[in-house]
RNA sequence: GCCCGCGUGGUGGAAUGGUAGACACAGGGGACUUAAAAUCCCCAGGCCGAUGAGGCCGUGCCGGUUCGAGUCCGGCCGCGGGUACCA
């Protein structure tokens, strides 16, 4: 008898499909076709369960769409710009496109032996010349079509490195390297004008039915869209008013004072000579950029000594603060405060002794704000105190629009749409990016560089032994002619963003060799992408951007109309979890060890070596510093990549994070032997035993049904649990050989998107035609998949006390009747009625006595 | 802080508002074997009961809607993701 010998078979198919061409894209209008897109990676070196996982999914998907009749497209790259490429430079010496492109060849050597139906012909790397360069002639375009502009902006400053830093170099408010004190600083910077397309973004969202409610539901809390009110309140010293912008007008009359941002014209107009201020504001500017340390901070305020007047009352006076918590970016920079329905508002007020104002109170419970500000919902009915548009009961909701209606017709404001998304900075002061390419000249200012010069290439002879970007200390890549008036000119030494890189590259895939960044009749066929899977981390920054991206390329000619949104289908698959074993070392720092190092016994952890006891950190994100990363080559040395495939499909629902274990790989192993070895058996048995089929073709039809469902809506672990099941309904049967033979082939078809090396040696061994991967997908026949009989368990009170079997189409009067004679119900119905009998055909009965 | 998720046996998990725990892992028992491996069969949420019949409890916690809630609603707790320069 045959043996499962994974490496041989896998090699096997794998060098049959090469020579097929199964998997080369070419357009072919007689097909409707199917592009499928993975997430692709970060060339970190290593290939991660977790991508195993990733593509994996991807993979089923693509081989299920090619055995339902379509013409598939499964690309694969590599998102190969950015700051570890830069950090190993630093770390270890060498080049960041060495390190970058022998890490490519690393995980496409791992990649390969998966079996993955990728077009591999098609790939390439975002740190590629022909891919950076092209998307220079993107940004040449966008500058022409008023797409991008320059203005200031914040960035984490490293006063000792003289650096700029990204906010993970910054930890608790220092720089990872120098430990120096962060402040934000302001920098000139490239802009994406994304804001203008705010309203557009929101709406769209409504059409991606078939991306997940959640990510729809974060874009549009990001996109924020705000209804409010715009006015100005006057300065008693008769400066400038002061424009703010509210989503609260309802509120006015509980105005404290009037707050600016740190950042707000008026208080660096007061910085210059106000020393105490200057030092407030310096204070204010210490930490990162990150909303997160900007909202957590203490909140300081200082009192700039300017007074307004309220809008509504001339002889009301409200002092004018600088509060650190006040965004420039957001509104007007600029707030009136209500503490009394505010909790950070209220907080500022009882710690600067500000007056707190009832504004309305709760029907219920009618006291006033202590403590704690009264914050109900807009649409809870509250009971107002002396509102200016004469409400007396109203929700917020309502009083806003009062409000609003009341100032816009006395005249002293405006009701105003505002979103919280704001313009992409793309700037990075860094080396290993794709250059910016624009020139700087001093008579004709910037100027975009001439489309035939690109690609802008990175210089290679750079170095990483100082802080800061090499591009700025090169010796002669900065000099260049301006290419406009020839004059000596300098080069924009920044790059870009990394989220540009990877917000256009689904586009590129249709064309990947192509001299413009697209060829209009390969993206109008491929696109727009039909399944796109990748993690939940991606939800808003990345998917937005390329929505964004799809857009503008759009306007540029450079995508159909029917792309402004890329992605028809969004799914989001969880992470690969692994524990992490841990034990003290002697200067009391946690030493992590590799799950190799460590025995299980009695489910605590032991060290191998020592026989010392480890504690187990259950469940963490896998990473290389905590030694927990699994390495998937590993297990496909040992078992196969099939089994690594199972593996990481079954038992944990997709979307949702999946914890590794040695264990549930040898099982997997085991199963995939075992379907082998009945198959091996099957294939031997051509005049065995005539049996009943009946009853196999039905669980057989049954199963098709459930597989195929599972596989169209990413329940590949529901998918696989049938499999299960029907592997062991197949074990036992005792039909006919022939009938056992069909279930075979059928068994290996439906595996074959998650198994296709196995099922195509089983597909062979069993005489099936061709290659399985070119077989069409089998289709469950309606008339084997109803039952004649159903059972229905009868509830007495909601609790489940019995059960009966009945044929599926017995009236609900039969039903009934039946149930009221049943012993578990008479016997507890005492001759009395039940007070209520329902019965869901089909389903279930509840008895209410 | 704010936004979005998730929470079910020893473990991973299943369950269109309708029999909670499918399928699998680990575990226990048995068959085969000189023995082991491999394979095959059986058991298995907790508690009470006798290992039976049967009963009670049980899907993070508290409350609600419903004939019926793991599922829907409100409030908490815990964990994870994002928070605009990690990708």
């Amino acid at each position: 008898m045959s043996r499962y010998t994974t490496a041989e078979i896998e090699s096997k198919w794998q060098e049959a499909w090469a020579r097929a061409g199964t998997f080369t894209a070419v357009r072919d209008e007689s097909k409707p076709k199917y592009y499928v897109l993975e997430m692709f990676p970060y060339p970190s070196g290593k290939l991660h369960i977790g991508h195993v996982r990733n593509y994996t999914m991807g993979d089923v998907v693509a081989r299920y769409k090619m055995a339902t009749g379509h013409n598939v497209l499964h690309p694969m790259g590599f998102d190969a710009f950015g700051m570890p490429a830069e950090n190993a430079a630093m770390a270890i010496g060498g080049h960041p496109k060495d390190w970058t492109y022998s890490n490519i060849d690393t995980m496409v050597e791992q990649m390969k032996p998966l079996g993955l139906s990728l077009d591999w012909s098609r790939m390439f790397a975002t740190c590629d010349p022909e891919y950076y360069g092209q998307q220079q002639a993107l940004f040449l375009d966008f500058l022409e079509k008023g797409l991008v502009y320059r203005k200031n902006a914040v960035v984490n400053w490293d006063p000792v490195d003289m650096t700029v830093l990204a906010n993970e170099q910054v930890e608790n408010g220092r720089g990872w390297r120098s430990g120096a004190l962060v402040e934000r600083r302001e920098l000139t910077q490239w802009f994406f004008r994304i804001s203008d397309y705010s309203e557009e973004l929101l709406d769209a969202l409504d059409t991606l039915e078939n991306w997940p409610a959640k990510v729809r539901l974060m874009q549009e809390n990001w996109i924020g869209k705000s209804r409010g009110l715009e006015f100005s309140f006057d300065r008693t010293d008769g400066g400038d008013p002061i424009t703010v912008y509210t989503t609260r007008p309802d509120t006015l009359m509980g105005a404290s004072f009037v707050g600016i941002s740190p950042d707000h014209p008026i208080a660096k107009q007061l910085e210059a000579d106000n020393p105490e201020l200057a030092g407030f504001l310096a204070e204010c500017r210490k930490g990162g950029t990150t909303e997160e340390a900007i909202e957590t901070a203490e909140k300081l305020g200082y009192d700039t000594g300017i007074r307004v007047k309220h809008p509504l009352d001339p002889n009301w006076e409200l002092p004018v603060w600088i509060a650190n918590f006040i965004l420039m970016d957001y509104g007007t920079g600029a707030i009136f405060a209500c503490p009394a329905h505010d909790q950070r508002d209220l907080d500022f007020c009882r710690k600067y002794d500000l007056p707190v104002i009832d504004t309305f109170l709760d029907l219920d419970d009618p006291k006033p704000v202590e403590n704690e500000a009264f914050v109900p919902p807009k649409e809870q009915k509250v009971k107002w105190i002396n509102h200016f548009a004469g409400l007396d009961t109203a929700t917020g909701q309502e009083a806003i629009n009062a409000t609003i209606d009341f100032a816009e017709k006395a005249g002293w404001g405006k009701g105003v749409t505002r979103f919280r998304l704001r313009d992409w900075g793309l700037s990075r002061q860094r080396y290993w990016g794709c250059p910016i390419p624009v020139v700087h000249c001093d008579t004709c200012g910037v100027v975009p560089e001439k489309k035939e010069n690109l690609p802008i290439e990175l210089p290679d002879d750079v170095t990483f032994d100082k802080p800061g970007n090499p591009l700025d200390r090169h010796p002669t890549w900065r000099d260049c002619a301006c290419p406009k008036c020839g004059a000596p000119a300098k080069r924009e030494t920044d790059t870009m963003d990394t989220f540009v890189d990877s917000s256009w590259y689904f586009a590129r895939f249709t064309a990947p060799r192509a001299t413009t960044p697209t060829v209009a009749e390969d993206a109008d066929y491929w696109m727009n992408v039909d399944q796109y899977i990748g993690g939940i981390e991606h939800a808003i920054l990345h998917l937005l951007y390329s929505r964004f991206f799809a857009r503008a390329m759009h306007i540029c000619g450079h995508l159909p109309e029917k792309s402004r949104e890329p992605f028809d289908a969004l799914f989001t698959q969880g992470m690969v979890t692994h524990a992490i074993y841990q034990t003290t070392g002697g200067n009391g720092r946690p030493v992590y060890h590799y799950p190799e190092e460590v025995d299980l016994r009695d489910g605590k952890a032991f060290l191998k070596e020592t026989g010392a006891q480890v504690t187990v950190i259950p469940s963490a994100k896998m990473s290389k510093s905590k030694n927990n990363v699994v390495d998937p080559v590993d297990i496909i040395s040992s078992y196969g990549a099939d089994t690594a495939r199972w593996f990481v499909l079954s038992d944990s629902p997709p979307e949702r994070d999946v914890e590794w274990t040695a264990a549930g790989a040898e099982a997997a192993y085991k199963h995939l032997s075992r379907v082998h070895r009945i198959a091996t058996e099957i294939a031997a048995d051509e005049d065995g035993p005539q049996g009943s089929d009946e009853a196999l073709l039905r669980e057989m039809h049954k199963t098709i049904r459930d597989v195929t469902l599972g596989v169209e809506s990413f329940g590949f672990n529901a998918s696989i649990a049938k499999l299960y099941a029907f592997t062991n309904t197949l074990a036992k049967s005792k039909s006919g050989s022939a009938a056992r033979r069909e279930a075979a082939k059928t068994l290996a078809q439906l595996m074959s998107p998650m198994t296709p090396h196995l099922s195509e040696e089983i597909w062979a061994m069993l005489g099936g035609d061709g290659l399985i991967v070119n077989a069409p997908w089998p289709v469950a026949d309606d008339a084997m998949l109803v039952d004649s009989t159903v059972t229905l368990p009868i509830q007495i009170n909601g609790k489940r006390r019995a059960e009966i079997s009945v044929p599926a189409d017995m009236p609900k009067e039969e039903v009934e009747k039946l149930v009221l004679t049943h012993e578990a119900v008479t016997s507890r119905l005492d001759g009395a009625q039940p007070r209520k009998l329902i019965v869901v055909p089909g389903r279930i009965v509840n008895v209410v006595l």
